[in-house]
Order: C-alpha cells, then sequence, then structure tokens
DNA sequence: ATTGTCAACTGACAAAAATCATCTTTTAAG
DNA sequence: CTTAAAAGATGATTTTTGTCAGTTGACAAT
C-alpha cells in the first residue's frame, strides 16, 4: 500500500509545533510506518478517565476537551487541546491509567502512534526526553495557575478569563466572534460551576458590553473591561 | 577545609528517594564539590514568585511550603515539600522565572545545588532526565486532581481531604496528632478559603468528631468519615 | 402536523462562602 | 512580669453560588 508523501510523519507540519521536531530522520521513519490516521467525530470520546493507553494521539486538526469526573458527578475540563498537542502522554510516562478523558469538540484528525516506538525515543533520545520535559513542566506551572484561580476567584472571574483564553488559543472567525462555538454546559465545566449560573453571568457580561452573544458564538467586545474583570472584582 | 564523608551528596541518604538517585558517581561528585549547605528558619523564604533562581534546593530535613499570590492579595498553597523534594527544578528546566514562592514551614536544613550541574546533567544523562520527567508527570497529575477538587468540591470536603493529606504525606507525633502543625491561616491558604470559614468547619468537623483540637494540634480522630465526607457531602 | 428531545434560559429559594466587627487567647518582646 | 501584637474564635450580615422547577425555542423523528 502506498502513501502519499504528505501523510508521513516525516512531512507533517504538526511536527513543527510539538515535541516530535526533536525526533531523529530515523525515529520519525519509525514512527509513520506505524502510525495510524484516524478521524474522530464531534463528540466522540477517544480515551476515558482511567484506561490504560497503548499510545498516544497526536492531533492534526480539530479540538478535544481533557476532563476529569468529580466524585459529585461533575465534569471539569482542565484543558483544552488543539493541532500540535499530544494526548495520552503523560500516562504513558508514567505507565498508569489516564486521568483525564479525552472527547472532541469538533471533528478532529489525529494520528495515533503506538507507544513503544514513544518510549523507545524517551530513553534513547535525549533531545527529545528534554523537549518533553520542557513541555511537561511548562504545562505544570499552567496547571499551578489554574489552581490558584480556581481556589481564589469568583465564577465571574474565572468566566472572564476563560473567554480570553478562549480568544487567544483559538482565534476568532472571519465575523470577530470565538472560532470555538462550546456549548454553555461545556462553558460551565471549564470554568468550574453549574450551567444556570454559567448562563447568568455570561448574561451580565453581555449587558455590560464586555461580550456580545449570537446563539453559540461569542464575541469579545471589550478585552480590556474582561481582562479587569478577570484580575479584580 | 576537609568535610565529613556524610556530608558528601555521594553518602546522602536524602538521593534514595528523589531523582538524584539516577545520577551517576561522577556527577555526584561534582554536585557535592560546588553544593552549599544552609540552614532555613521557620518562616523565612527561600525564594520568592517572580525570581530567578540560579539553582535548585534539595531539602534534607523541615517543611515549606510552595504558594503563589492571587490578584486579589490573597496567598494559595499549592504544595507542602519536605524531605527529599527539590525545590524550583521547574523553573530551571524551562529557565523562567519561579512561578511560587518558597517559604519553610520548620527549621529546615538544605542543600543548594547551582544550576549548571543541574542542567549538565539533564543534557547528558538520559535515566537522569527520565527520572525527573517521570516526577514531572506524576506531579502534574496531582495538580489535575487539585484543579478538579477546588473547582467542584466544598470547603467542607477540601478541608477533610486537606487533613487527610497531611496525616499521609507527614505522619502523626507519638500523641497520634499531626506532625505538621499548621497555623489556621496556613491551613485556609492549602483549602482555599479564608480563616473564618476554615476554622468554623475545622470545629464543625470536631463536633461531629471527625478531629479533635488541642490548640494547633490536630489529631484525625475518625480517617473512614474524614474520607466520606471529602468524597460525599 | 405532532411529538419528543435537548439546549438555553429564568425565577425562586436554599446553601455556602465571604466579609466585617468584635472579643479572647496565645505568643513574643521589652 | 507587663504589654503589645498576632492568632484564634464567634456573631451578624451580605454576597455568591447551587439547586429545583419550569418555560421557551430549535430541530429531528415520526
Amino acid at each position: 500500500m502506498e502513501e502519499h508523501e504528505n501523510s508521513r510523519c516525516e512531512n507533517c507540519i504538526i511536527r513543527q509545533i510539538n515535541s516530535f521536531k526533536a525526533l531523529k530522520k530515523e525515529e520519525l521513519k519509525q514512527m509513520s510506518d506505524h502510525k495510524e490516521t484516524r478521524k474522530v467525530k464531534k463528540g466522540e470520546i477517544l480515551f476515558k478517565e482511567g484506561e490504560r493507553l497503548s499510545g498516544v494521539y497526536c492531533v492534526r486538526s480539530g479540538i478535544s476537551k481533557l476532563s476529569k469526573l468529580s466524585d459529585n458527578g461533575k465534569d471539569q475540563i482542565v484543558k483544552l487541546a488543539g493541532k500540535g498537542e499530544v494526548l495520552g502522554q503523560r500516562s504513558l510516562i508514567t505507565s498508569e491509567q489516564t486521568n483525564l478523558s479525552a472527547t472532541a469538540l469538533e471533528d478532529m484528525d489525529v494520528c495515533y502512534i503506538p507507544k513503544n516506538h514513544i518510549q523507545e525515543s524517551l530513553m534513547q533520545n535525549p533531545v527529545f526526553t528534554n523537549t518533553v520535559l520542557k513541555r511537561m513542566a511548562s504545562e505544570l506551572k499552567t496547571a499551578d495557575h489554574t489552581i490558584v484561580n480556581m481556589a481564589q476567584k469568583s465564577v465571574r472571574q474565572r468566566l472572564a478569563r476563560g473567554l480570553l483564553y478562549l480568544g487567544d488559543s483559538f482565534g476568532t472567525d472571519e465575523d470577530g466572534f470565538l472560532y470555538l462555538q462550546l456549548s454553555r454546559s461545556n462553558l460551565a465545566d471549564i470554568v468550574g460551576t453549574a450551567t444556570e449560573l454559567l448562563i447568568r453571568t455570561l448574561t451580565k457580561l453581555k449587558k455590560e458590553g464586555a461580550v456580545s452573544i449570537s446563539g453559540k458564538r461569542i464575541k469579545l467586545e471589550d478585552k480590556k473591561l474582561l481582562y479587569a474583570i478577570a484580575e479584580g472584582i
């Protein structure tokens, strides 16, 4: 079966934006020969919290949410992962079951890479290991920041910050609306509150002119105000 | 200047419980020749959020808090670090300023290790890098869990969990009281709430028989109850 | 056309948490 | 020992958040 050149890891543009850029020609070839491209429909689950993964997913396009179920039955979205992110890496490194579930928020294209290739490179390519380590350290910093926000900030503050984050991470469409259209329920799961309160808080931001809303579509009208809200009170 | 054998990294027992066990003889020797032992008094600050570190601290004894200031002026304790922990590693890996402050909660003995030795080993010793990576991945998992707890659980639940954590991490004294005696204010900064509410919540746990209290000293009387509270409502 | 489902929204109320004021106890300093 | 300062504790009040019940509107299935 002959593959088109573009579908080979060696030529994949995604590689420019993640740790895989530190891999050697030989490793990429190996990886490419054993990878498996896969389409994931919006709403589909890539993996569930508690599963053991036999590989990682490299996101080529589309956005997914990484979430964790709390004891009280509510979902908390810990992170949104788009193009270039590698899903499942953490649990592969520690050889544990995943602690998060991954669900597609849009149709996605992903590459599945069996774990042995990643693990070999982690053992034998120090540059790669270092790159992964740097990413992990950076994620840890973000996580610490999130902990403080969750513990110390109000729903209003967290929502303002969340909206800015959505803008920064995934940009806007031609009309200036946030590219990623989340349901109110998903937004609530990012902010860490109930859907009802999320809706009320969002409505208030709209009345204050910080955002405008058209159905699922949200536009950040006054980023400075949002920023001030996120910091202050 | 002649050093006692025990004060050399090669013989340090701490090495058994952190990433340094993956270092080679030669690296340890180098490290030992350039380390600097230091005593830190209770209340003293090892480093402040935003500083640039020129090395890491290896904790030989004593416990420190790693905290971050929120925009609203409140401190959030992100982690408690005791014997064997290496402080400042994350910011060293990403070559950034620290995102956390480290303060001694007890008198401490620490070793200061200049960064170049760590960085060299990270570049040249894949086993060491891998060990650090594993630790970092593990911390990230914990952090994700904390995010969910902060976002989804009540102060009561978080306090119950926090007390169990203190017991598990630092043990109890001969009378069964938690070894680490924190001020109510520090406890509040762990749980992520105001001191007043922390006191009230703690008092309630006492009335319910989950804990007993004698000044700063806290005894976990009914761990199962605490566990149930942490999970349920 | 009818039904059913689901997401978005609203009102009313209850519970949780923050805030402010005050008082007591403990601790540290002179 | 005395005194000042800090930590601990409690009451009263306000604000924030959660919960329950119900309405509306869009859309798909029949």
